[in-house]
DNA sequence: TGCCAGAGAATCTGGTCTAT
DNA sequence: ATAGACCAGATTCTCTGGCA
């Protein structure tokens, strides 16, 4: 039943179908399909209509097998921090921009689903990854990098030969925190961060911890990290006792808006007067941060800028490029009334 | 003679089937 | 058990015919 365009089990639609259907050739719509040089209008209205006609859709899988199949995967860390959305979507928008469609995978910050998710989209032939705030070592990402273009964002791997790095300046972020908090009068400046147990370098709370030091010892302040449980724990408990300490700062930096939120709400409810008894200045100018009640001053890394830039690099990795591209973006702060 | 639209055939990867 | 043929569905290279 090769000649029957439509078989009653649906078999599917190639081009070659759509190439007996118009009357052409195969090559011809080919043609038509990648806008490619050499084509008459007539050519191409009469394979689009049938294109239409057969309801036709390119095989992912075969295109793979001649070089790009046009999809990239985008792996994200998780999905219940509100700066993450920002940033995927200015990426989804870039790519499809450029004639990528993006998938979207969900590590749920385990290093062996993230893993495995990279090595489903390595077999389904994607033509990059996008990988948002890892938790796999750069070791591991080294290797992957072997058989895919990546291009990584929050994840600070300045000497990384085989993939591309695009990050906020956290420690200058950081620095502009203390240099805000500094400027209103503040010197009892503490910094809210988390036990990173053993983190590699590349974590950006780590690189905001390295920056608040940093401007603390310049400004000539001695500087105070204190730390809250582990991403994965409740850290409620942690956030009171830090309240409620006899030796509270009167400022406080905190790593990211995922525990400034938290923090400030604990503040208020427990009847501490935001920003006259305790400043606070978080991290990721998150959607939350931005409502009026919560009105929290947040450093802004610019997701949007985060997701296009990164989706540049990538696409110059996937055009072929081979030498490693570590681009740093400026953050700026976004001043609100908890400070 | 040269340009352009379009056709034919080679080619890609990785798995399955068939012959030895 | 192994080697080689074959297949999927695209892209791409090379060639041809028509026309100015």
């Amino acid at each position: 039943m090769k000649n029957q365009i439509v078989t009653a089990t649906q078999e599917r639609i190639t081009i070659r179908h759509v190439a007996q259907d118009a009357g052409v050739s195969v090559a011809a719509v080919s043609k038509v399909l990648r806008n490619a040089y050499g084509v008459s209008e007539a050519l191409r209205t009469k394979v689009e209509a049938s294109i239409e006609k057969l309801n036709y859709r390119p095989s992912v899988a075969a295109r793979g097998m001649r070089g790009r199949t046009y999809t990239v995967g985008i792996l994200v860390i998780e999905l219940s921090n509100p700066f993450l959305p920002g940033v995927i979507e200015s990426a989804n928008t870039m790519l499809s921009e450029n004639g990528y469609k993006s998938l979207i995978g969900i590590g749920r910050s385990a290093s062996p689903i993230e893993a495995s998710m990279i090595e489903s989209m390595i077999d389904n032939r994607m033509d990059g990854v996008l990988i948002i705030a890892p938790r796999i070592s750069g070791k591991v990402l080294e290797r992957y990098a072997r058989q895919i273009p990546i291009a990584v964002i929050a994840h600070h791997e300045p000497h990384a030969q085989t993939y591309d790095t695009v990050n906020s300046d956290d420690r200058k972020g950081a620095a502009l925190a203390v240099e805000v908090a500094v400027s209103q009068g503040y010197r009892d400046i503490a910094m809210l961060g988390y036990d990173l147990l053993d983190s590699p370098s590349t974590v950006v709370a780590l690189q905001r911890e390295m920056g608040y030091v940093e401007a603390m010892k310049q400004a000539g302040l001695e500087s105070r990290v204190i730390r809250l449980p582990p991403v994965a724990e409740n850290r409620e408990a942690a956030i009171r006792d830090f309240l409620a300490t006899a030796n509270r700062p009167r400022a406080v930096f905190v790593w990211s808006d995922l525990d400034a939120v938290p923090l400030i709400n604990a503040a208020r409810t427990s009847g501490i007067r935001v920003p006259e008894d305790l400043a606070i200045i978080g991290y990721d100018n998150s959607p939350m941060a931005a409502i009026p009640l919560v009105g929290l001053t947040s450093v802004d890394q610019n997701a949007v800028e985060l997701g296009r830039m990164a989706s540049e690099v990538l696409m110059g990795r996937i055009d072929g490029r081979q030498e490693a591209r570590h681009v740093l973006i400026e953050p700026h702060v976004e001043l609100r009334g908890s400070t």
